[in-house]
DNA sequence: GGCCTAGCTTAGCAGTGCTAGGAAATCTAG
DNA sequence: CTAGATTTCCTAGCACTGCTAAGCTAGGCC
């Protein structure tokens, strides 16, 4: 009985292990070098045991990274809000999301690139998802969900857009003082 | 000599070949299944004919793709604002921005997923991508770069996201009047 | 004729994700 | 403590990938 419990553990243990191997390896050195080979030796096992925790292989080692990697950006949104307003808001949130994407990038590629099903502002989405949208669009005032789509769409095409070179990188806070002003509330009505 | 042009002249021919067997084949099913036996066969030759055409592999054939890519993204956006001005420019760039996405989704992964090095808003930036970032600044009036740079980002972010499944399709029309909303000249001044 | 140079193909390498089959360790009884 | 059952794990291998070394074969040139 015991033991049924401390096998359990040391199997979510490994699996957590395999995890943390394939998101560091990935923000390392992306994801292609994710290999099952590389991950079953971090993990001190051979490439089978991955199938046991993962039966769907890389594919869904690499979903559960990203369902981890909304936690996580959702906690980050969620603490660089605190306690602000408006514009102010805004811009804190949005370096909260670019500096995530710039410290996790194949994270956060798992996190767009691979289908995860339905919209953000649907009622069956997965929650990680969900609550990602909700910090969101709280910060921008919005009940409606299509000024969020909106905002996020500019948070993510900025995000991907810096990483893949297309950006000026001094002009970072140039853009996050624009993206306050065009998402902000207007100041004078 | 004659002979010299003719045979320079097939070779281009079978250059092109090469890649709108692999554009086509890659919209339809994704850049995984572009493969270079796949493409070896499609053109009637065998693999290592590829790399006289494309000495840097596949990758070189996804960087040929994404630069057709960005030029004929560049010709449908001129199209759609021809003759408009303000939101209603706005707008009608966007949708065009959007649909390219929707026709052609691996060329547009390919022009944004693969490294281009520098910058849009840079001097010494491939020109494929310079005249793309010039029809974007020229719609929304920005002569700094900065306000582009942000609307790229939220034309770019919604493409990939409609496409990922992420953004609700119906409320297409509702972003695209959003997008007029938050980066056309203010009504009121 | 003999030679040389393109243009092309065959065959193969090292690596990928993934899996069938059997070995080994562990637990469950008698 | 032993014997059987069960879980856990590894070895070996498949089909596939991008890519390349080596050689074959046709054409032009002396």
């Amino acid at each position: 009985m015991a033991d049924q419990t401390a096998r359990r553990r040391r199997q979510e243990e490994r699996g957590r292990h395999i995890l943390a191997a394939a998101r560091d390896r990935a923000d390392a050195q992306g994801w292609a070098a994710v290999t099952t080979r590389h991950l079953s030796d971090a993990i001190g096992y051979s490439q089978p045991v991955l199938y046991s925790h993962f039966p769907g292989g890389k594919a869904e080692i690499m979903l559960a990274v990203a369902l981890d990697g909304f936690v996580e950006l959702t906690r980050r949104c969620r603490a660089a809000r605190d306690g602000r307003q408006g514009r102010s808001a805004i811009e804190a949130v949005a370096v909260a999301y670019l500096d995530f994407g710039g410290d996790h990038p194949a994270v956060y590629e798992a996190m767009f690139h691979q289908p995860i099903d339905t919209p953000f502002a649907h009622d069956d989405t997965r929650p990680e998802l969900r609550a990602a949208f909700d910090v969101l669009a709280e910060t921008i005032g919005d009940d409606d969900g299509t000024a969020t789509e909106v905002f996020w769409s500019a948070l993510h095409g900025m995000s991907v857009l810096e990483r893949a070179g297309r950006m000026r990188p001094e002009h970072r806070g140039l853009r996050v003082s624009e993206l306050g002003v065009r998402f902000g509330p207007t100041p004078a009505r």
